[in-house]
DNA sequence: TTGTAAGCGTTATCAT
DNA sequence: ATGATAACGCTTACAA
């Protein structure tokens, strides 16, 4: 195999007869700064561009103290919720000229302290933590270090890190009112990870909204215990072979739906008809099910932009104002909810 | 703000009034190698541990010229199919403890041009290329300097750069044959990004196996310049506006399908009765649409998996012994092909 | 207008 | 069994 024989300035500074110092300045837009004259200026240009010159970003950052890298911490890539919060965070840190290292933690805490660690390891300038979200005191040292940091999505209660995140409490409350204001009151809730604040958020709101409207919440009809299809399609069948009366389901995810949709199918239920549907996060295949499924849509590619963004402000200030952000979600009318009753009930605000 | 003083070896060694060489040596389990006593090598890891010395990996990978390093670059990781193959590129990248650096070049020839510049510059020890793909030239350096890289998904006829990718031909082939053996002879195929190597196997698949069936195919029945579901929504109710003798469409991304489903729901025609449709790429919700999408399957994880592998090897071995992948689809049928004549056509075997 | 030299944090080589 | 030193490629005072 060919010597893999790499150009550095020292290359370039050999064969043009100057110093590494010179190249560097030229090379670095430094030129007028130090007067270089523009003969030598242009012999160093032209010689970088002949050997195809790369600076080495290594040496560059360890000298500089500055790698133009940060972190994006995630627990599932392939979900589509996560990977465009991930797009968004890419584009948007490129356009600042920074990279992305990338770790899927796979929904385990044990991985997401590794990675964050492995991160810190490689100096990454900040960190985009997406966090499982069931435990938070392996974050503790970075709110002690005060190490640049911003939490997305789910956040955690104990720990007072900046974090942006949809108002999945709002979100929640609105669609339970749009489901009692079409006379639903038996309404079970299919949940996500219990524990994790998205969750804790969005059961809390439907709870206040039955309240809000004079209905006693059942907690038997809470069920399920993650954001994947499987879940919830067991709950589904579990619920329906028991509380036969429930005429509306709110799954916390949009997986969770996906499954609930199986289980309604395979008992002969028509969605908008016999029973009725709605579920966070939209995707694009909601629109296009018969029927349509009626969602909450959480605003992903915001949230990664202004994470980003959350993270410079960190970066830059010496003064951390630690700011957290909650996105307002968007209630997406299509027809998988039956209106039971035509008159409307009273209007309804949330509490919070 | 306090100040960010950062652990280094220096600061156990003076602590320890050691050299950084022995603090280095234990930290890195050559004790034994360099018969440091016990007594020493224990202060060193107390020291370590009570410090949360973190190595600086920078400096490692300049001093050891390797950065344990991938880089990764994706024309959009918001798009399901390439965040799957991004999650098994990093899990199993990790595997081997390297880390990844994501660039998603929106489909953009310039920023993946960039992208390659600045993750060389980065000194990534190889790359993971899933390629615009219309263009080449701007790689052929990658070749002639041979850089460990591996080519996925779409790759370049023109160039000779290893490649994992999904046996597009044989996977279109069959799904026409199905569609054949269903008595379907008039097929519409809506392709994606014409020129790309994906579009254009399976669009000779297409024509192959119609033509292995004596049906003579018509060029005008091939439609659509993206994988986009736009170009699925717009060209089928093109299409059938002009010609109503259609009976199936064969999608070449599930996204495109995603369009043509709408457009066919719009104009009242009920899929696997009316007429037929069957798309590439499955996604959860295809099995829960009404009816439940008939596709071909491509594996996805075991394309990064593979990718990584192959990439490893190059980086091991000094010859490089040049290895392309084609990995088999998988054929699941559902419901939305509707068998227009219950006798079977004769029995079809592909020409590659 | 350009060069010299120190240093970023680590590891490898050669001493002792 | 441990230490001193050079080097990885780059930037930046300080010289000249």
């Amino acid at each position: 195999m060919a010597k893999k024989t790499l150009t550095t300035l020292q290359t370039i500074a050999e064969r043009l007869h100057l110093s590494v110092s010179t190249v560097s300045r030229v090379l670095n837009g430094k030129s007028n700064q130090y007067r270089i004259s523009s003969r030598t200026q242009q012999a160093v240009r032209d010689m970088a561009c002949q050997l195809d010159f790369k600076p080495n970003q290594l040496a560059r950052s360890l000298r500089l103290r500055k790698t133009q890298t940060l972190g994006l911490v995630i627990p599932d890539i392939s979900n589509p919720f996560f990977a465009q919060i991930a797009r968004s965070v890419e584009i948007e840190a490129r356009r600042h000229r920074y990279s992305i290292i990338l770790c899927d933690t796979q929904e385990s805490t044990e991985l997401e302290i590794e990675s964050v660690r492995l991160l810190r390891s490689r100096e990454v300038e900040g960190l985009i933590l997406l966090p499982v979200g069931q435990q938070s005191k392996h974050l503790t040292n970075l709110q002690t270090e005060d190490f640049p940091v911003v939490i997305v999505d789910r956040f955690l209660p104990d720990l007072d890190l900046p974090y942006v995140a949809s108002n999945n409490y709002r979100g929640a409350y609105d669609a339970v009112c749009y489901l009692v204001n079409h006379s639903h009151t038996k309404i079970a809730c299919l949940q996500g990870l219990p524990g994790t604040s998205p969750n804790e958020r969005r059961v809390r709101g439907y709870l206040d909204a039955l309240q809000a409207h004079n209905i006693a919440p059942d907690l038997d009809l809470i069920r399920g215990d993650s954001y994947g299809s499987q879940t919830g399609y067991d709950q589904t069948r579990q619920l329906l072979s028991e509380k036969v009366s429930v005429t509306a389901l709110f799954a916390l995810s949009n997986l969770i739906a996906l499954g609930a949709i199986r289980a309604l199918v395979e008992l002969n239920l028509r969605i908008g008809e016999d029973i009725s549907i709605l579920c966070f996060d939209d995707q694009p295949y909601l629109a296009y099910m018969d029927p349509p499924i009626t969602t909450v849509d959480q605003q992903n590619t915001e949230m990664g932009r202004l994470a980003v963004r959350l993270l410079f402000e960190q970066l830059a200030d010496e003064t951390i104002e630690k700011k957290n952000v909650l996105l307002p979600t968007k209630f997406i009318e299509r027809k998988s909810v039956k209106n039971l009753c035509l008159e409307r009930r009273n209007k309804c605000t949330p509490k919070h």
